[in-house]
RNA sequence: GCCGGAGUGGCGGAACUGGCUGACGCGCACGACUCAAAAUCGUGUGAGGUUACCCCUCGUGUGGGUUCGACUCCCACCUCCGGCACCA
């Protein structure tokens, strides 16, 4: 009695052992083959796996796996994201040390991998919360420290009175803490930032580098750097000599300026207000605005508010006085923290002048109506022509823009600038379970960079890890006492630690060299491997991890680090798996977890099914029973196969075999083997969709199911019938193009098959254009563009000869009435259609 | 509000460059095998009509358009998802 299933857990066993005895997935610096870097997003070692997570592990196997059977020399690595705020967490609550949770986290994750057969090369496996590690983390701190791009400034930043820390802004959904949902605070603290903003037009204009990232991901990252081109104006405050540059982008509407609003914090205020009237309520106003949480200052549809400062500013282009307000909409981050008002053609400022009663000018004449400031119901925002704008009169405003900025910049009362959205990256967190910050204050000295043979400046181990709104390193007196790398005189450690986006911004250099104790990485050998060929990851990270990676790697290279200027090459962005409806999460209690579905179907199903669940860039909802139809697949293939290879006469309708030779079924067959190629090939040179990968190649199984009972095959024996040849060729090529998806069963079939190598050192096969031509074709017949028949036609006949056979149709003959078509259309080998 | 992406059977999803809508799989129904069940194999499966089994009508979010022909291109709109959001 032979098994009902094939028996998974006794191949994906012994073929996890082949693999790693092998070395299958060793990346060899001595091969003349070319190149191939497969990076996965290495993962935050959180509690386990579920099968979401899994998808992006499987699809990085199937990438690498393919590459292996080009015979590219590939590198596979696999770390962790080690530092983190959860295992902090964790610790303040259970007592037990982050490094224990975390390395233990590790050791489960690195079993699951293992278990879903995806294959790294484990001798480059790194960590970014161990010494060696993030030593050089903290070297790449002290290099920008070096170029001044790494600084110190007072910042506001998000506070959690909760958590007792700051979170980063990522942190932050919709105002409240991620975690425990307080309202987040902002604060006033001295931080470290990285400045990523002299890097702002260089990742802008290198996105068009990245021909093979997702648009999406490009137009996410644009976005977010927020370029905008305008001119910075000078307008003087009566009566004084302060000058107060403001930013637009319309310097078509400045002669439609008819007041001006700085930003509550804006540092001028208080000298403005002093001796003002009502100077008291002015700062009740804006102490009330300062107060207003997070939330209510982001929100666009708080209602705007300001107050009169007394003060007047006079536009340069007409030397009117314009009043001065101070208001709650400004933002004291972009621009000068000073913006003047058009209400005719801004809607912010057309509600604000409503409703403090401030005049409306019409600059800007609308082509279809002749506008009026006093009857307008909301502000024209779009192109005109240019009206009440002395010698700009009567031009179309788009051609004023750059009129009136070559007038500002003649005269000096204006000058063409850029801005930036991207804002500097603040790194500093009130963290224990981070890099420490390799910085030392000297009371004589200052803030003093620890000195690079002294590195790392090691986390300590022992702590509490109790918060109490300071990094906890501060109570550990071991750690922030210390010498002046200068003066060697008594000095204090900084205590915080740096954001985990910084180790994650160059661990994909570290795997070329993991346990270099010399350098971080090799400049020769990354500059040989990066860019990364294909990078694989969720695209929760678009933004932030993939901006970061992006900034430092430029650092690098103007720096002669390295000789690249991006990451990536290729990116793919996979989609998220949800179950009803909703992200996994333990909280939601919908998490599917791969290691029964492993234990009951075995790898091979699992990594089947969550390739076929859709195409991966999308999301897809994940169904219990799908997986049920991948495990029947599997084990269809599997008993054609052992039939194939064990007891040829059991594929035999019971002897009734056919004569050998060309008949029509075979060369369908050939044809099915050669388009399936063709298809798979495609879709992994391409886009991705396994899913049609995998569809294809089940359209082959039935196929050969549909002929095998007249065509027996003995592979193992290599014992061919005249004949038998397309049916070996079939069902060598199931095997083959599987092996990527399904490794285990794969190789197991292969070698059941009569081969002593691994399938993985197999061919991959190449279709044979010839074999999928056809000499006969069906040709769909339309008429006036509906389907109404069908002829199967020699696929070489001219035109002539289908006009004559679809004329020659009873179905035709029958719409047509016997008459000539007004129109006779044919794509060859296709289609007919008559107009009649 | 702005910027993306998507809307196709009971479900997940296919469809090349404008050319047979619904591949493949799930589910369901019927049949074979079986004492029976499971497993497996086979057949069918968009809706409606007609039942002479050959056909006909409708059908890819909605409404228009271009075209011999539109899931595909154009215009307007609706819904859902994601990102950004008072950026001057």
């Amino acid at each position: 009695m032979k098994e009902q299933f094939y028996p998974f857990k006794k191949i994906e066993k012994k073929w996890q052992k082949k693999w790693a005895a092998e070395r299958l997935f060793k990346m060899d610096p001595a091969s003349s083959q070319p190149k191939f870097y497969c990076l996965m997003m290495f993962p935050y070692p959180s509690s386990a796996l579920h099968v979401g997570h899994g998808r992006n592990y499987i699809i990085g196997d199937v990438v690498a796996r393919y590459k292996i059977m080009r015979r590219f020399n590939i590198l596979a690595p696999m770390g962790w994201d080690a530092f983190g705020l959860p295992a902090e967490n964790a610790a303040i609550k259970s007592g037990i040390h982050p490094k224990t949770s975390t390395l233990n986290n590790i050791k489960t994750m690195k079993r699951q991998l293992n278990s879903w057969g995806v294959g790294y090369d484990w001798d480059r496996e790194i960590a970014s919360c161990m010494p060696d590690y993030y030593k050089w983390t903290q070297w790449i701190f002290l290099e920008l420290y070096k170029k001044g791009l790494a600084y110190k400034k007072k910042a506001s930043v998000n506070w959690c009175p909760s958590c007792q820390t700051v979170l980063a802004n990522e942190q932050v959904v919709d105002g409240a803490c991620e975690r425990c949902s307080t309202q987040v605070e902002l604060r006033s603290l001295e931080q470290w930032f990285f400045k990523i903003t002299d890097y702002a037009q260089k990742l802008l204009d290198d996105l068009a580098l990245l021909e093979d990232w997702p648009e999406r991901v490009r137009l996410m990252q644009k976005n977010w750097i927020g370029r905008s081109e305008g001119v910075e104006i000078d307008f003087k405050i009566a009566d004084t000599d302060i000058i107060l540059p403001c930013f637009t982008t319309r310097v078509d509407t400045i002669y439609g300026a008819t007041y001006m609003v700085l930003a509550v914090e804006h540092p001028l205020i208080e000298d403005l207000i002093k001796g003002a009237k009502n100077e008291k309520e002015i700062k009740k106003f804006i102490n009330e605005v300062k107060k207003e949480s997070l939330v209510e200052r982001v929100s666009a549809d708080v209602e705007k508010k300001g107050i009169f400062t007394g003060r007047y500013v006079i536009n340069p282009v007409n030397n009117k006085k314009i009043p001065l307000w101070i208001a709650n909409y400004i933002l004291m981050e972009y621009g000068t923290g000073a913006v003047m008002a058009v209400p005719a053609h801004d809607q912010r400022d057309f509600d604000f002048a409503k409703k403090y009663d401030l005049s409306i000018e019409v600059v800007i004449d609308d082509p279809k109506e002749q506008l009026d400031g006093k009857n307008m119901k909301e502000a024209y925002i779009e192109e005109g022509q240019m009206v009440n704008s002395g010698k700009f009169n009567g031009i179309p405003s788009l051609d004023a823009m750059e009129k009136i900025a070559d007038y500002m910049e003649q005269e000096k009362i204006g000058r063409r600038k850029i801005h930036y959205k991207l804002r500097d990256w603040l790194i500093s967190r009130q963290r224990y379970w981070g890099a420490p910050i390799p910085i030392v204050y000297c009371d004589a000295c200052g803030i003093q960079p620890v000195n690079e043979k002294d590195l790392p400046v090691l986390l300590p181990e022992k702590i509490k890890f109790k918060p109490h709104g300071e990094s906890p390193l501060k109570d550990v007196k071991d750690f922030v006492e210390t010498k002046c790398p200068r003066c060697n005189k008594k000095a204090r450690r900084e205590i915080d630690t740096m954001d985990t986006f910084v180790d994650s911004s160059w661990y994909f250099l570290r795997y070329l060299s993991p346990k270099d104790d010399k350098r971080p990485f090799d400049k020769d050998i990354v500059n040989k491997w990066l860019p990364v060929d294909q990078y694989i990851g969720g695209v929760e990270h678009a933004i932030l991890h993939l901006m970061y990676s992006r900034f430092i790697v430029k650092v690098l290279h103007d720096m002669g680090h390295v000789g690249f200027k991006e990451p990536f090459a290729k990116l793919f962005t996979q989609g998220m798996i949800v179950k009803d409806g909703a992200k996994m999460s333990k909280s939601k209690g919908n998490v599917v977890s791969p290691d029964k579905l492993i234990d009951k179907y075995g790898a091979d199903t699992v990594r089947s099914y969550t390739l076929f669940i859709g195409p991966p860039e999308k999301d897809a909802e994940w169904n219990d029973r799908g997986v049920e139809g991948a495990w029947r697949f599997l084990n269809r293939v599997w008993r054609l196969v052992e039939q194939a290879t064990s007891d040829p006469s059991t594929l035999l309708g019971a002897g009734k075999r056919q004569g050998a030779g060309e008949n029509p079924s075979d060369r369908s067959l050939r044809r099915r083997t050669h388009l399936t190629i063709k298809k798979v090939t495609e879709d992994m040179e391409g886009s991705f969709h396994f899913n049609t990968a995998l569809s294809a190649i089940m359209e082959l199984v039935n196929e050969i199911y549909k002929v095998s009972d007249r065509r027996p095959l003995d592979l193992a024996r290599g014992r061919q019938a005249t004949g038998d040849k397309d049916f070996k060729e079939a069902i060598e090529s199931v095997i083959i193009l599987l092996a990527p998806f399904v490794p285990h069963i794969a190789e197991e079939m292969w070698e059941r098959s009569g081969n002593k190598k691994s399938v993985f050192k197999a061919e991959w096969p190449k279709h044979d254009e010839k074999a999928i031509i056809q000499e006969k074709v069906t040709m769909v017949i339309q008429i006036n563009g509906r389907v109404r028949s069908k002829i199967e036609i020699s696929s070489g006949a001219t035109e002539d000869e289908v006009k004559k056979a679809v004329l020659e149709n009873p179905v035709v003959n029958k719409w047509t009435g016997g008459k000539t078509p007004k129109k006779f259309i044919i794509v060859k080998g296709r289609l007919v259609n008559l107009v009649i």
